[in-house]
DNA sequence: CCCTGTGAAGCGCTTCACAGCG
DNA sequence: CGCTGTGAAGCGCTTCACAGGG
């Protein structure tokens, strides 16, 4: 259903309230059947799950309970067997999960049953280490294509990819069926990258510069960015040393005094 | 972006109440009562607002409002008003906010006003990458120590920082005041690598390896998953391909609300 | 008018607690 | 009995809509 707030013009729309579409009777719908689409938290909770899966794979572990389950992946059990009712799992009761099986039906969720080619753009500092990354292809996110505007280092190969110019990207990406971008290029160059991606027919992005990527409804993107993960990490230093300052001029009475742990 | 909120300290699994208060916190991001707390969402936002204001100042602007900033800053303006509310902040009526006062108001929220030092572990692929990361440094989060077990690479320097042995992280994060630790070890190592850091006193750790970590409650840990956001991009590839129902090819129905700003 | 600040409603995720099956 | 699957309650964040100051 397209968001696109922000281009909202100024909403007036008729004086009550807005025209309720939900004829959800609080009690029994059940959600219907079917159709029941996995929340986004747990999606990313699934990848977890599946990792210590496949560790007790290796292991040969036949069965695995909600609560062993839970514990090493870091959530509550009760979340973990939420989350796998929401992709139709079926565990047994009285013993647990059957890991292989498991294992499958979570890659099948995820897409994972067969390799999506990605595009890296951006080889420097940090692109460079990602195309080194062995989980990438290891995982099934073969490194497709590498991109760069630098000369020097277009043509050469790392990890044996060659690295291509930038605008090859909508010719390249179309030839080997890329489905999954990874742009790594500093801020100023970002969003034109990721502009030509998706030109390209790239629908889903992992963003790495410091920017917000505008794109068109239908595409995905995910961010991962260093500075605000270290913004966060030293906000939490700073309320555990109490040191957190009422900004204003003298307004804001209210401290956080010492003492105040969590977590 | 894989926030991870709330890492549990993942506690024996006491089948029925836990009786005791021994360390688990009340889940609240307050410890004390009372103070009202900046909501944990909105404090990762903040940083993004702050790259915003940054780049404003930059440019001299004097002021800004809610609909700009929010713009650019990929949300949307009520939200950001929210989230200002809850640092105190004041704009004023009719004009926006004051560009460099909401900067500063922000940069002291997040406690950015003294550098927080930080170690980083692991200086293989991705962890030199992210020792040469620029990005640190220049946001107020020096790279004050390197560590790694490995004899070829202990010794050398990066960007003119020595990389000791882990076996001195107690030692060396003591005598230089680190605040922060970074963790971009191979897997196996993490949660030793985690628990010298503990160790040491660091309150505050970014976990780049696939693994969870457990630490004591009061301990901080957000983690930064490539994995994991792959395979969060791999469900929404399969889901638009129809591996998954609830789309059709022109109208998907349940498009998460990223950014999709029309500019 | 323009904008901010905010109570209140809405929504989704988390947690609880227990029915129910092996 | 042990353990899964799930209704229902709980909680926090998001969104709405408007009061109110400039």
């Amino acid at each position: 259903m397209t968001v696109d707030r922000g281009t909202r013009p100024a909403r007036r729309p008729v004086p009550t309230t807005r025209a309720h579409e939900d004829d959800l009777t609080p009690a029994g719908v059940d959600g219907g059947h079917g159709a029941r689409p996995v929340p986004e938290a747990t999606v990313a909770r699934l990848a977890v799950y599946l990792r210590v899966l496949t560790t007790l794979l290796g292991e040969g572990r036949g069965t695995v309970s909600s609560e062993e389950l839970a514990a090493a992946a870091g959530v509550n059990s009760a979340k973990l067997r939420k989350d796998l009712s929401h992709i139709g799992s079926s565990g047994v009761r009285g013993v647990g999960y059957d890991v292989s099986r498991l294992t499958a039906e979570v890659e099948a969720t995820l897409g994972l049953t067969r390799p999506h080619a990605v595009a890296l753009v951006g080889v420097g500092n940090l692109g460079h280490a990602l195309a080194g990354y062995g989980g990438f292809a290891q995982r099934g996110f073969p490194v497709a294509a590498l991109f760069d505007v630098d000369p020097a280092l277009v043509g050469t190969t790392v990890d044996g990819v060659e690295v291509e110019h930038a605008d090859s990207i909508p010719r390249v990406c179309a030839e080997r069926g890329v489905t999954i971008g990874v742009v790594a290029t500093p801020a100023p160059a970002a969003q034109q990258v990721c502009d030509h991606l998706v030109a390209a027919g790239v629908r889903s992005i992992l963003n790495f510069a410091p920017t917000v990527l505008v794109v068109p409804a239908g595409v995905e993107v995910r961010k991962v960015d260093l500075a605000v993960e270290m913004q966060v990490l030293s906000f939490h230093v700073a309320r555990r040393h109490g040191t957190v300052p009422a900004a204003g001029p003298a307004a804001t009475p209210r401290q956080t005094p010492r003492e105040a742990v969590s977590r």
